[in-house]
DNA sequence: AACTCTATCAACACTGTGTCGAGTAAGTCA
DNA sequence: TGACTTACTCGACACAGTGTTGATAGAGTT
């Protein structure tokens, strides 16, 4: 079977110290199986129905083995984020670069749309994420990184249409942002979720996209 | 100042049958116990940080006789959570009914504002119920009555403007609702958790309304 | 006085977490 | 080669929490 014995100068060492305590020898293998473990896992039932003992079984290991790899459960899982946030930042730089030129309608399609995409594809993730939130303040903790991350550059990018009079003025530009990302994440993750109700995956992005250029770029005086 | 235990005519039978198997015996003030004990246990700590013992002791009996008057924690917290539904359902109605009439701005804010302050009055038993509704499927259904209760109000609403001409059409007013129904509940919780990044308590209402207006009442084609 | 019904809890069975300490096997170097 | 080190493994334990059982006490009929 896959004897990997690879030339390890710097072969992983993935995201920080989440994961094994020293050295890096053989039991690499072990590390990514109770990894591949959890994401099987997650595609099947939520976060709070795996134990150690599952992902200790599935990689074929004793549960006290498990704890030679990893801290505990949610060590595991925040390894999975840790992953999946580094690929989205990705995809965030690209998506404001994309909206910085030309047509705003366009551009704001494009980078929603490479978020989303991002997200959608690790779905199983995202729900886990959104459980570990709630109990584990890592968890927490990264999370308002990335939101913080993506609030800054809605906000700059919105003083910046304001400042070439492309849009009109309103409330405060970090404080539509917020909003405006906060919506994003709750609409994306009922989407994932299936919950009731929620948007059908093929209308989130025509929904979102609308509401964001109307907050930025609309006024309203009803009558 | 909100004056919520109001008019007890029927004293308990609060919730269906969440409480105790059956009878009325003296007990009863024992059932009250554990549910008080539990909403002052949750203004200190998370649900995750309360086990059932802490209730028992709370209300000064057994951890075996707590299971007497409940079947488990999650339903105490079911209970509390159905009392504040039933509260915020009043809410609805009116909030409802003031948008109808007349002036869109004024009476869309009172709108949200009734429904915010509901609410914010009771903030920890809002967060619980966030957090149960990620392991608990009653909380998930009791949360999805809720929020289609109010999409469907909205979903009225935005028609009823489109058709008498005051609106402009746009995307599926369904969808626009569920969007925008599900942004309130995101920006609120993110403001009652004081997460970061999250708009300041005195913000959300000015932040959400202008959201509101401009996605229904606006149109942007921004340049 | 026998009978019932509410209410109570000690003791138990079970699930899951995390730790300790003893052990093995594969290097490393004297 | 044999002593020493380091990576790795797991049986057995201690602990925390959940939910159940069965025995019992008192109050209220009949």
């Amino acid at each position: 079977m896959a004897t990997l014995p690879k030339a390890d100068l710097e072969p992983d060492a993935p995201a920080k110290g989440r994961g094994r305590r020293g050295t890096r020898a053989s039991g690499d293998d072990r590390e990514r199986a109770i990894l591949e473990t959890a994401e099987r896992l997650l595609e099947e039932r939520p976060l709070s129905a795996i134990s150690v003992d599952d992902l200790a079984k599935g990689a074929g290991i004793s549960r006290p083995t498990f704890y030679f790899y990893f801290p505990s459960k949610d060590a595991v899982v925040l390894t999975i984020i840790d992953r999946l946030v580094a690929a989205a930042a990705g995809s965030r730089e690209e998506a404001v670069a994309t909206m910085v030129e030309g047509d705003p309608r366009a551009g704001l399609r494009k980078a929603l749309e490479d978020l989303y995409g991002a997200f959608r594809t690790r779905r199983s993730v995202v729900l886990a994420a959104a459980e570990l939130r709630t109990t584990n303040s890592e968890a927490r903790d990264l999370w308002t990184e990335v939101m913080e991350g993506w609030v800054a550059d809605v906000t700059a990018v919105i003083e910046a249409e304001r400042a070439r009079g492309a849009a009109p003025p309103g409330q405060p530009a970090r404080d539509m942002a917020i909003a405006l990302v906060q919506m994003n994440e709750r609409v994306q993750y009922a989407s994932f979720a299936a919950e009731s109700p929620s948007l059908a995956d093929e209308r989130v992005l025509d929904v979102l996209v609308d509401i964001w250029l109307r907050a930025i770029y609309g006024t309203a005086e009803p009558g």
